[in-house]
RNA sequence: GGGCCCUUAGCUCAGUGGUUAGAGCAGGGGACUCAUAAUCCCUGGGUCGUAGGUUCAAAUCCUACAGGGCCUACCA
């Protein structure tokens, strides 16, 4: 009842952009949304933010391999996963991105600030570059031999094979991933932020208790092995803020992406009028929590708190760190079917399943934490229908048939509710630390108790007794106030479930402290089944779902309907009539929408030294600005044809059919004039 | 190679020096029939990863080893 409202800024990690959101990440985002709603429930004034991650040598090359511009593609995985958040009922209170004037604002401000006051160096280094792509490459995008082993396709910084670590510049035959060309090293001017001044602030920051005790550890691991400078910039071509009076150079995308909790907190308070500073100021009282996986514990309790401080803002109050996620006790992996989609799961199963479910394993540790599907569905079905819906749904006909769905005026057994009420304050306790496996086991030991209560009292024998009426109406009353109270204990876990039972019960949004005052003398609607049972079927069709489908096109028979049946294959041709056709890379260098044309675009064809002009009718399904720059194919030694338009000297490779059109692009590492055979 | 964390019943986990190591689920037996074959009662089941050590006493502290995870190896 008395604890004073708390103003509260929390955070998950940003996911990246290059990719949709799995069960692994789902991990982080309900242990964080199950903290924030609980803390909303208490009363607090607390805020959960969040944004995409949007910046980033991956993102970069993924767009251009599907032929988009960065920015259409960090907006349509920003779509897939606000929508996939929405759903698992992730409820943030602004989800934002990365790549917004906001964060920009947030990374100029505290880069100026921290290279004012000297935390910035400035150095030449030498990296492995891509003379093809004209780009410096991080270790990951280059492979080769390691000169160990010798084991071929290695990556530039350790070999998987035997284990050796070595420079990229010591593999042998090495070749960037993205041309297939031999890097050269090369110079150039970096930017660095010098953590090391923040040594002491940090080893006095972690003495307050920041984080857990097994990152402390890790923490102090890093003191002695000493604070490196931290390579800031990146350079052009990268995708991200360019670095302010600094050409060519960029802001290293974990850089940007922390201050995107900044960022994303201050467009919500453009939206809604709250005060940016009340909770960023150094002298603010509000809390700031961070919730992230351990790998990237580096980021969060060295260098962000050491970047908040040296550019005048406040330290997060707490870092909060949780394990990976196994499935089955092992990896996630493609194959098995473990790597499951947000979007995968949403179609087999309800949100809620896994949310509980993660409840019952967190805690406030680093341990990974398994989803073991038989438990999965054992502790679902067991724990919420068996015991907990089954409280409701044993008490409820009787309420309604008997009593016109009125509950008693009081209470029958008030100790036994009370007791209910006082572990509300334990159950609080764990939910406040994080130990949410104690809660839910502290809260089904309750439900425990309710339906043994109703087994002691069994209304289905009084009510066959004349006389006993009342005492039916008020066992099954007490049932459903144990029950009401359970519900509110599990709507930071349940949200869905509790509104239908806020319905069923006809009650405003439960609070916490509503646990504390009875429901009597109150109508409640007929009752509905609040969830169904998890069948091992849906969980089977899940992974089965999951599973990365190899190609095996000749051992899929011939289905009844498609496009082999739309459009039959044509006659057989031999090699000698392939031959015929000289398909080749070519770059669209350039490409125009041709007036007075509905359909064609004009594309001039990069052929690896020699230009081609081809009409294409592709322009209601790509826009000629999207086309330029990119890879396709043509078939290049097509006779030339005179159009209305001018000449065209090829075609382009396109797969058509009745839903659009469908330009052909070659893997990565191909380039202009290379012969397709 | 270095470091940190983990390993307790079939499954998932509590339990950080002190009586014969616990829970839920699963298994076995019984009861009930209000309830989504749900619920209630009873019950079997563990050399606490292995091997040493410290202690009157260790799952709990120390050492080594095995298995798993993460970080790191002048990228962070």
């Amino acid at each position: 009842m008395s604890h004073p409202t708390r103003r509260i800024l929390v955070t998950s990690a940003l996911p990246y952009a290059n990719g949709p959101i799995h069960i692994g990440h789902l991990v982080e985002y309900i242990q964080t949304d199950i903290w924030v709603r609980f803390q909303k429930l208490r009363g607090h004034e607390c805020y959960y933010l969040c944004a995409d991650d949007a910046h980033g040598t991956p993102i970069m090359l993924r767009a251009e391999q599907e032929g988009l511009t960065p920015e259409q593609l960090i907006q349509r995985i920003w779509q897939e996963h606000h929508a996939d958040f929405a759903e698992f009922l992730i409820e943030f209170d602004n989800y934002y991105s990365t790549h917004s004037p906001e964060n920009r604002h947030y990374a100029e401000l505290i880069y100026h600030r921290l290279d004012a006051a000297g935390h910035i160096s400035r150095r030449v280094i030498t990296q492995a570059f891509d003379p093809e792509k004209q780009m410096f490459l991080p270790d990951r995008f280059i492979k080769g031999e390691c000169p160990r082993c010798g084991a071929v396709d290695q990556y530039g910084d350790s070999c998987e094979s035997c284990g050796a670590t070595y420079s990229p510049t010591d593999l042998k035959n090495p070749r960037s991933v993205i041309s297939g060309a031999t890097p050269i090293t090369k110079e150039s001017l970096h930017l660095f932020f010098k953590l090391a001044d923040f040594e002491e602030m940090l080893k006095d920051w972690i003495t307050s208790g920041p984080v857990q005790p097994q990152m402390a550890n890790k923490l102090n691991e890093w003191f002695t092995a000493g604070l490196q400078e931290w390579d800031i910039s990146r350079d052009a071509p990268y995708w991200g803020f360019e670095i302010p009076d600094t050409p060519g150079k960029y802001f290293y995308v974990w850089l940007d992406a922390p201050i995107g909790y900044m960022a994303s907190f201050q467009n919500y308070c453009d939206r809604t009028g709250l005060n940016f500073h009340d909770f960023w100021n150094p002298d603010s009282t509000a809390e700031v929590y961070h919730f992230i996986g351990k790998d990237i514990a580096y980021f969060h309790i060295l260098f962000w708190p050491a970047e908040l401080t040296g550019a005048g803002f406040r330290k997060p109050t707490a870092v909060h760190c949780h394990g990976f996620l196994t499935v089955d006790g092992q990896k996630m992996s493609k194959s098995r079917g473990t790597f499951i989609k947000a979007r995968t799961y949403l179609q087999h199963l309800r949100p809620e399943y896994l949310r509980y479910y993660f409840a019952t394993k967190l805690n406030d540790g680093i341990d990974d934490l398994d989803l073991n599907f038989d438990d999965f569905l054992q502790r679902v079905n067991s724990d919420l229908v068996g015991k907990l819906v089954n409280i409701a749904s044993r008490c409820a006909g009787f309420i309604t048939r008997r009593f016109n769905g009125q509950l008693a005026t009081t209470l029958a057994e008030p100790d036994l509710y009370a007791d209910f009420v006082t572990a509300g304050d334990a159950i609080a306790q764990a939910y406040e630390g994080r130990e949410f496996s104690r809660a839910m086991r502290e809260i089904m030991a309750l439900a425990d108790r309710a339906n043994q209560y109703i087994d002691e009292k069994k209304p289905w024998a009084l009510a066959k007794q004349p006389g006993a009426e009342a005492e039916v109406q008020a066992v099954c009353s007490q049932g459903l106030n144990l029950f009401r109270v359970l519900i509110v204990y599990l709507k930071p876990v349940l949200p869905g479930m509790a509104g239908q039972v806020e319905e069923f019960l006809r009650i405003r949004p439960l609070r916490w402290d509503d646990a504390r005052t009875p429901l009597l003398d109150h109508p409640i609607a007929e009752f509905k089944p609040l969830m169904q049972r998890v069948e091992m079927a849906q969980i089977t069709a899940m992974v089965e779902a999951s599973k990365e489908s190899f190609p095996s096109a000749e051992e899929t028979p011939a289905l009844p309907a498609g496009p082999l049946i739309d459009d039959p294959l044509s006659p057989t041709i031999t090699i000698d009539d392939f031959a015929k056709i000289d398909l080749r890379v070519a770059r669209i260098v350039k490409a125009e929408a041709v007036t007075g044309a509905d359909k064609l675009v004009r594309l001039e064809l990069d052929l690896g030294g020699e230009t081609r002009q081809v009409f294409a009718g592709i322009k209601s399904i790509y826009a000629p600005e999207d086309l330029q720059g990119r890879l396709t194919v043509m078939v290049a030694n097509l006779a030339p044809r005179k159009m209305r338009f001018g000449l065209s000297e090829g075609m382009v490779l396109a797969a058509g059919g009745k839903n659009g059109i469908y330009l052909l692009t070659p893997d990565s590492g191909a380039e202009p004039g290379m012969r397709v055979k």
